[in-house]
DNA sequence: CGCTTCTTTGAGTGCACTCAAATTGAGTGG
DNA sequence: CCACTCAATTTGAGTGCACTCAAAGAAGCG
């Protein structure tokens, strides 16, 4: 199966820049382009009245969105300075008719983009908030294969992070004292973490936490 | 833009018919075909190990899912009796060659089921419990377009709600009791309900007009 | 260095949870 | 048609986790 950038390749497509905190669209546009993360990260995100913010999913490099049809299901902002791969919307279309990779591709992607946000609500749902948290840094590491040892760097604020989680600031800081009591993980400046390496699940409803016991 | 089901007609399709809790498919299965409803209630579902259960969405007549390239995303169940259409996948592929519109189309479906999955996902993290199943029941109502005044019918079990607007069934039923005893919602049996007329909003000023799942 | 914004800490509360049991309803066979 | 069984749903009691409100501390930025 061949790459996607280069299948998209045959599309119009022009470099774009946004700096930190610049909205690439808002919910509800008309859509004209996709894009492809080249560096950086982006957020998409439901905005609420009052302030309030579900981030529906952090994207990195490689990563593509914006595929909408009649208008944008959600917001995309720049969590970071990003560069970006614009590609004409128009023009992606046309090539679904050359060849079926662009259609595989893009509903490859879609699907998976979906499959996730599934999960994401499935983990929300079900799962108390240090294991969400848990969850989040895990996934942060696996996107940047970092190894183990190797210190996770979050791009995005508290804010972000518990406005995708479900969780108030207070709380997902709360969250992440007791994670660094725990030995859990190691902070390196506010947006760097080292993770233990067993971090990928916490004993169930096991509470002899409090002490350590040596391994 | 032609009508999904028309578009699809030339592709090969045959009907299917699957009983109550039958399984259609599993998380996870290489997939060969996607289906459009034409009679009954389809739920999407993460399942846990434990049987824990994330209800991603319920389909009803004219929804189309199923449209996955690798694997499954999710599993799907029949929560009443139900009559589909089931198209070949590959099939459906080939079509993309000969005119946009199914690509389009297809797009489109995905499009708005990824923006349904995100708005629940706001629903479910920012919503008390007593607005998320009035969400829901107002949700229901507008997909059976009923009037106000006739009443609204539940297809599915207590656990299968509670399981998708992710709460348990004791708070579910306790919620359901509230509003009936404020005049919300009058019960005509237990999977059906008369609403109110403005059910729409309550009190506290804090409902986002923007979408409801489907159509 | 002063400003603003972001993050952390503290105190107290409420909502939805768990555990447990009663009640209803659907399905089955006499 | 009616008793019986088993699952689904409802009700009750009590608790804990994540929330809100409030304020202190740290970090970015001119």
């Amino acid at each position: 199966m061949p790459d996607i950038a280069s299948v998209l390749a045959k599309a119009k497509h022009w470099p774009v820049r946004y700096h930190r905190g610049e909205l690439i669209y808002y919910e509800g546009d008309v859509p004209t382009g996709m894009y492809r993360i080249d560096k950086g990260c982006v957020r998409l995100q439901l905005d609420g009245l009052d302030g309030e913010r579900q981030i529906i999913a952090f994207l990195f490099p490689g990563d593509v969105f914006g595929l909408c049809v009649d208008h944008r299901n959600s917001s995309a902002e720049a969590v970071s300075d990003v560069d970006l791969t614009r590609y004409s919307l128009a023009g992606v279309l046309e090539l679904s008719l050359i060849s079926t990779d662009v259609v595989f591709q893009l509903m490859s992607r879609a699907n998976s983009l979906f499959g996730d946000l599934a999960h994401h609500l499935r983990q929300i749902t079900h799962l108390p908030a240090t294991e969400r948290v848990l969850w989040f840094l895990n996934w942060l590491r696996d996107q940047q294969k970092a190894d183990p040892g190797r210190p996770v760097d979050l791009p995005m604020s508290r804010r972000d992070i518990s406005d995708y989680l479900g969780l108030t600031p207070e709380t997902l800081s709360r969250v992440i004292r007791d994670l660094q009591v725990r030995g859990l993980i190691t902070p390196q400046g506010r947006r760097s973490f080292v993770l233990r390496r067993p971090v990928l699940r916490l004993e169930p409803a096991n509470d002899q936490g409090m002490a350590q016991p040596a391994s």
